[in-house]
DNA sequence: AAAGTATTCAAACGTTTGATTCAATCGTTC
DNA sequence: GAACGATTGAATCAAACGTTTGAATACTTT
């Protein structure tokens, strides 16, 4: 039963770093110090190895996110949640990952933000899979948020925050870099207050 | 010559559909109907063609942007360049390749974002290259036009920037399906028009 | 302790990858 | 038209890939 979360573990490091498609299995069991066929008898083929070092930590995330909206939808009775309160909700967990290792910590946070941008068909309808319930709930929120957004917009803007949340969490080292270390991409609750005044901002933009 | 012409475009072709590292030389030869020797004649290795695919359309595009600016900063004499002029001049003549096939048009503009976002290294520091004098020209008109801004916020919202742009550049598909259709990405000045809106918006936020 | 299941191991499978070789062909120049 | 460098062609290389196999070992149950 070791050998399989060691599996998960190394495949989780390996694939945040290079991206699933460039780390071989080799490279896995190198790290995890265990067989090759541990991983095919543990979880049959490469594809659903990712499926499962995903699953793992991308469910309760996503249940987070709910539970979040829902509290704040229960704060605000009748009235629609605030913007930035969506926002918090939708960004927030994700960008908290880096606090937790408990919960996979920042190497998890790279690799969601790294599938979601990958153009590979698998990853991509694996992402949607996990992520339909969540859209199914967060978009009427939005709608309610930014009611007199035309929905054109709307999803365009949706479309720039989804590229935005993505690129931070997958790559905040390159904004230590471009900054010369100013910003400092571990600061969670930084990343995540700069990130909704961005998006707050940017979603409610007058439309011309 | 018909030869190199014909493994750029097929290349080019491939690398922005299935992204670089996921496209083998045999299917770019397959393509273009010329020998797998052929590739490495011209171009030496793997690497060194996608440098040459890149670079094709990238100084072009790099040189209309600063241009772009150029012109927007002689236009405002003395005074700062608009945000949103210096937004315009940076996405753009990125967007607008998709109009116009003889820069290579949307695919290399798919192709381009891709290369953003992608976490390979080598990859990385090719782009860093191409574009660090850019960065250079586009970064203090950037903190003339938000001269409140403190530089670590400064720098967070042009990571968040770079995000929405790649992602748009890379993947508007992905917009036309959540949208049923809704969005279309392929009116360049549309595309423009609300990017800028969008990060004009968050850039301008109030920090808090 | 024996039997039976679950797990690990080393070895090999067939494919695909980027790269190389060297002979054949082309186009130009003398 | 012979000689020449530039280009193309078919064949092959070693390395790496994901996957499979079947024997060996560990663990559970009886």
């Amino acid at each position: 039963m070791d050998t399989k979360a060691e599996i998960l573990n190394s495949a989780e490091d390996l694939f945040a770093a290079h991206g699933p498609n460039a780390t071989s299995l080799r490279q896995v069991i190198g790290r995890a110090n265990v067989n090759l066929a541990a991983i095919h008898y543990h979880f049959g083929n490469k594809e659903s190895l990712l499926r499962a070092v995903l699953s793992r930590r991308l469910i309760p995330l996503n249940a987070d996110r709910l539970d979040l909206l829902d509290r704040y939808q229960r704060e605000s009775g009748k009235r629609a949640v605030s913007l930035p309160k969506i926002l918090e909700a939708l960004v927030g967990p994700a960008l908290r990952l880096s606090r937790d290792p408990k919960k996979g910590g920042a190497v998890f946070m790279r690799l969601l933000g790294r599938c979601v941008l990958e153009p590979d068909e698998k990853i991509q309808t694996m992402l949607n899979h996990q992520f339909h319930y969540v859209l199914e709930r967060f978009t009427p929120a939005f709608k309610r948020a930014v009611p007199d957004l035309p929905p054109v917009d709307f999803f365009w803007r949706i479309h720039f925050l989804v590229g935005s949340m993505a690129h931070t969490m997958a790559d905040s080292e390159r904004l230590q870099t471009i900054s010369n270390g100013l910003c400092d991409p571990d600061d969670a609750e930084g990343t995540i207050r700069r990130l909704v005044t961005f998006l707050n901002a940017g979603l409610r933009a007058k439309v011309d």
